[in-house]
RNA sequence: GGUGAUGUAGCUCAGACGGUUAGAGCGUCGCACUCAUAACGCGAAGGUCGGUGGUUCAAGUCCACCCAUCACCA
């Protein structure tokens, strides 16, 4: 089957319902929206999903302190997320939850399937219990003293400083985090996923998958050392999906967590108006194709546990991993104190979406670097693209046509440049399906300068006095007027709203990336309204007072 | 500590296969223009391509080591 025509099913990770989403978790899905909006602009077959990760012990912690249920927090955080989202552009098929009837009857169905084919066994394991609070403790909830090189205050499981890896209960005066007393090794048997069965299968799978070079030496990492079991149950208390025929025991978080990509498009098809059917995007023939976008934190859910489960159960595997880096903020990592901490509804407050999708875009290629959103190189970046170049050349040429020719364009056209522009289309196509969309914005941006420059050369603005001139000013300003028409075409991905007014404003609809071949020529227009205002210092220290 | 990656003009980044004076945008400075959201156009300055050593007729581009930064370690 041609590739083209495939249906392709593309999630992003899911957030989790545990606190506001920052501008960093935004890189991932204002990367996958942009390619998504462009395959949807090729008229492919694509469906779109997320979902909030709502279980495990971090939320359910969360929710006691507040003194609510952990599904009250988990959809709270869950509407506020979604809200989060909608507001900047992200345009989902559907938003959904992991903590719901279609998640909890697929979790099932795959455990089922993976029991089935032996891929299950039960063990006893020892682990850190804290007594006062009576919950077996994540490491993560265990602080203490590392035993290598005596650094305070270090996890239960490695040691930031010295990088050592250890059992909870190694540490020096061992802490639990909830109740501070010392936690205690206790026995519990627990289900594990036999990893160490897939590993061949596995290794060969990622050679067959698209998933950039550095994330395979990545994952060669662990093949190196040898895949171990997986543990993915989880005593009482725990906020998730219980275990069938045990009384105590929960499906640990991430084993339902990329089963929620399923319940979402689920949920989707389940719809009618959607018009979508759960087969179509999902299901192990070659008319399919299942896309993720995820950060690099999670890299190994997604390519080890995540494929074997599904081949465990028999189903689908998938075909593309898109793996994203971090974001840093005027070169630090995120940090309040710092004042680099931007949380997604802070920057909505004071700023504009589209401008940080134009910047993210910008920086955006199919490699898995972290990359730096610099304040001040973001003000530039976007006034001078966007504005300067871009918005600026319908904004120089449109009083002409309103005040002289009628908001009507001329019937002739210089072909030369619009040629060039088309010509390039292929190109910028290539680049936005490969993911290289800051090459896609530098050759735009050129494509820019080439019209201001043939504005500049053609002087609409001193042949006007000359009445014999007429004509031609109308055949540049169409010129131009088309040219900007183009750009608008490669630039609808990354910025759709600018894109939905430009496109009123041309007195045009629902453009497709095939529209770049069109020629507006005597076609009236609509009056000119700025279409995007300048980014300035204020909105910028706005955002990071927070 | 292990592993992976990154290090090119003030800033952000391009630079298959090693091959003439290392590129772009932004910023800066100068000139010009006045149609445009002080936008646009032309021009200039600015780099011993992290360091050292090696391979080669030739290295930013290959190799080794070192330094710095970042990330991941179930």
């Amino acid at each position: 089957m041609n590739e083209a025509n495939k249906n392709i099913l593309v999630t992003n990770a899911l957030p989790y319902a545990n606190g506001p989403i920052h501008i960093g978790h935004m890189v991932g899905y204002i990367q996958a929206d942009i390619w998504v909006r462009f395959q949807k602009m090729q008229q492919r077959n694509i469906v779109y999903v997320c979902a909030s990760d709502a279980h495990g012990a971090p939320i359910m912690l969360s929710a006691e302190e507040l003194g609510v249920e952990p599904d009250e927090l988990a959809e709270q955080y869950t509407k506020q997320h979604a809200k989060d989202f909608s507001d900047f552009l992200i345009e989902f098929d559907n938003y959904y939850s992991t903590h719901t009837e279609e998640n909890e009857a697929l979790v099932l169905e795959i455990f089922e399937q993976l029991k089935q084919s032996d891929c299950i066994e039960k063990k006893i394991i020892e682990q850190a219990y804290d007594k006062q609070e009576k919950m077996f403790l994540p490491d993560r909830y265990v602080r203490g003293t590392c035993p290598q090189c005596k650094s305070g205050d270090q996890y239960g499981d490695s040691c930031e400083k010295c990088g050592a890896t250890y059992k909870p209960t190694d540490l020096i005066e061992p802490k639990s985090v909830l109740s501070g007393e010392a936690p205690i090794l206790k026995e519990s048997e627990h289900y594990f996923m036999k990893l160490k069965k897939f590993e061949s299968f596995l290794e060969n799978w990622i050679n067959q998958i698209q998933i950039h070079d550095s994330v395979k030496s990545k994952l060669n990492e662990w093949f190196q050392i040898g895949l171990k079991d997986w543990d993915i149950s989880r005593d009482h208390p725990y906020f998730g999906f219980k275990i069938p025929d045990e009384d105590e025991k929960y499906f640990y978080v991430w084993l339902d967590a990329p089963i929620g990509y399923l319940a979402s498009l689920k949920n989707l098809s389940n719809k009618k108006e959607s018009g979508i059917n759960y087969e179509d995007y999902f299901s192990d023939n070659d008319n399919c194709r299942l896309v993720h976008f995820i950060g690099k934190d999670i890299i190994y859910f997604h390519a080890l546990f995540w494929p074997a489960v599904l081949e465990g159960a028999g189903l689908k595997k998938p075909d593309a991993i898109f793996v994203n880096g971090f974001l840093t903020v005027n070169g630090e990592k995120m940090s309040k104190s710092r004042r680099t901490f931007i949380k997604a509804r802070s920057y909505l407050e004071h700023n504009n979406p589209e401008y940080l999708r134009y910047y993210f875009a910008y920086k955006t290629n199919s490699g898995i670097d972290d990359f730096d959103l610099d304040t001040i190189d973001f003000k530039n970046r976007v006034n001078s693209d966007i504005v300067g170049k871009w918005i600026n050349i319908a904004s120089r040429c449109s009083k002409f046509i309103n005040q002289h020719f009628d908001n009507t364009l001329g019937k002739t056209i210089d072909e030369s440049l619009l040629e060039n522009f088309e010509n390039a289309s292929d190109e910028i196509s290539e680049l936005y399906e490969n993911r290289e969309f800051g090459q896609a914005m530098r050759k735009i941006m050129l494509l820019a300068d080439q019209a201001n420059q043939y504005l500049d050369q053609e002087k609409p603005w001193v042949m006007i006095k000359d009445t014999k001139m007429k004509e031609h000013v109308l055949e540049v300003c169409t010129t131009a007027i088309n040219l900007f028409f183009k750009l608008m075409i490669m630039l609808k991905p990354v910025m759709p709203n600018i894109a939905k007014n430009g496109e009123i404003f041309l007195n045009v609809k629902n453009l497709e990336w095939q529209n770049i071949h069109d020629r507006l020529t005597n076609h009236e227009i609509n009056d000119y309204k700025p279409l995007i205002t300048r980014i300035t210092s204020e909105s910028i220290e706005a955002m990071l007072d927070k």
